[in-house]
DNA sequence: TAAGTGTACGAAAACGGTTAAGTGAATTAT
DNA sequence: ATAATTCACTTAACCGTTTTCGTACACTTA
């Protein structure tokens, strides 16, 4: 690896002439400067990064925590989404990103704090994560820059999908459709839940809508067995409802096979519903309507307010952003009202 | 930040000292050592990564190449699975993972390869690229240990899903099931597309099989508009096929759409079958047969073989790895033996 | 007792950069 | 003409480690 050192050697010049030309500071006379640059180039000069971090206290280098819960990890539809927008947001300001590592199976394995201090990321994002655990605690607790999807720390900023709006958008929309049973199947208790639950609830009253206890179930995010079970409860009460809300898109397929089994139609028989708005889910029929979640969008500002407090520490606010979904209509909402 | 030197003074010790007492070199008195530990530990000590690795020229870092083709990027099924299951398993080693930049918009952007000696990286993983493109042959040509994932390159590991093992796996099994007028629409061009084409062929032909010019089409991976459109083309045959496969899960529900649209039930009209197995083809009814990749074991193999080649480069042979699926068997294919 | 052997530790250079302070020459101000 | 300033560059310290080479001391060995 050609260093500094070479190309001060080779053009005759100290190091710290090369590195100001390269970095472009001013007390370095043009002609040399652009000299140094060409040889530099020739040379196939490549900064290290470690060297450079380890004097100015920059690495370049983002964290991301994506600590694989139940089913998750990587291949969680929506958390994939948003790193693959972080990521690129990231990126094109000059950031790398990488893991935070859970080192899982070691034994004196560092906590999540100690392994970005160790590393020195500039900034951290936690993307999907048990929250209430105390390691994450202590990492948000540690003062390096963090950004945090779908959940509100104390002190940190926080990129949410709004899922009241989100929910109460949805719900009107099957109400506007003339949907007047509406069941709701919510996820396993999180922040998130209780979000969705409690717009459901407000939207409901503000709408008169009126839900019957038994309209409500649970089923955990993704587990389509849980939904299928819930739905064929729903399908066995006296007066079933006419439009089911599911977890998420993907838990909603096992709700679907349920109905389908039943051998009833969707939407001629029944309608359902989702939340996040994956990509199969528009490719298949019925195509579903459900709450897409912007994750372009979620991703895109979790960069863009971290590298903001990487950056300008001091006149940038820690606050909570809100990002709008928007109801996807696929064709498994049936329109009443047109009969 | 506490540093050795911080250690060091507290212990009243010389650094070097206090660098060998945390390594456990053997010129180390055992009082002192456990002393220094103990001190260490006490003033929550962490070793700078950066530091270390300027001197030592390891970072236990690994760069993981996932460029973004047409729909993919980190929210492709197949490959982020592979991913997951690469990141666990060099994660237990010690090493973290960084993505390969490519730092798109930038005006002058690094290789991959520059971004790759300047980070340091101890070893590369090509899990999803444009295997064909300048750059990509430029950074294997480097010498950083890579192990690249479904294309095989000169000089590099490569850890390849057996495609031709399991497209002939996948084909016997619609044979065996009765199915004797066998449609293939195949991908895009690629070296995948090919291994899996000719494999289809030799297989056909070892089976007796005739397949009509007419039951190839092409559509590219993951576009369900253009598996639609192949599947009418097939539909409107004069003799239709009793089986088509597709190229992909994801690509076979445009397919499946096209055949409902059409008011043919899967499998009782006919049948269908894709390739890759992913999670929520196993959730839609019909659930669909497919060819499963073991996506666990490739990113497994990928990660233990460039840690060996990292580790123990000479002892490590550059090799290719064949890793075998198995057929997913959904209800979409038909019985036709039964009858 | 003198020479040789370990043992436990320290001094210092090195890794590849950045940057504050310094220096000599050329330019400008007085 | 001299002093002050600017310009262009160098010196040297430093970031936090690792590692080679010494060295001082205690302990065998002849």
């Amino acid at each position: 690896m050609v260093s500094m050192k070479d190309i001060s050697t080779a053009c005759g010049v100290s190091v710290a002439t090369v590195s100001k030309a390269l970095n472009d500071h001013n007390d370095i006379g043009s002609e040399t400067k652009k000299y140094i640059k060409k040889v530099a180039d020739e040379m196939g000069y490549l900064p290290n990064s470690m060297a450079k971090a380890l004097k100015t206290h920059r690495t370049y280098n983002i964290g991301v925590l994506f600590a694989e819960e139940a089913y998750s990890g990587l291949t969680h539809d929506y958390y994939s989404f948003v790193l693959d927008s972080f990521k690129n947001t990231v990126e094109e300001k000059g950031y790398d990103i990488t893991f935070v590592n859970s080192f899982k199976a070691r034994s004196e394995r560092p906590s999540y704090l100690e392994h970005c201090r160790s590393r020195g990321f500039d900034g951290i994002a936690i993307v999907c994560a048990d929250f209430y655990s105390p390691e994450i605690m202590q990492l948000v607790r540690g003062n390096i820059p963090t950004v945090t999807i779908d959940h509100m720390f104390n002190n940190t900023s926080a990129i949410m999908s709004n899922n009241v709006q989100g929910m109460k958008d949805l719900l009107t929309y099957i109400y506007e459709k003339g949907h007047r049973r509406v069941a709701y199947i919510h996820g396993a208790d999180s922040a998130v839940t209780q979000s969705r639950l409690s717009s459901f609830y407000r939207t409901a009253a503000q709408l008169k809508l009126e839900i019957a206890d038994e309209y409500i179930g649970m089923a955990p995010y993704r587990d389509t067995a849980a939904t299928y079970k819930e739905t064929m409860r729903l399908l066995d009460l006296k007066e079933r409802p006419t439009c089911i809300l599911y977890p998420d898109d993907f838990a909603a397929f096992g709700g679907i096979n349920a109905i389908k089994e039943r051998g009833l139609r969707i939407p001629a028989d029944i309608s359902v519903a989702g939340y996040d708005g994956i990509m199969i889910a528009r490719h298949i029929e019925p195509t579903l309507t459900t709450l897409a979640q912007d994750t372009a969008k979620l991703g895109q500002k979790a960069g863009e307010k971290l590298i903001s407090l990487i950056e300008h520490p001091k006149t940038t606010l820690v606050e909570q952003i809100f990002v709008e979904g928007h109801v996807y209509e696929g064709n498994s909402v049936a329109d009443l009202t047109e009969k």
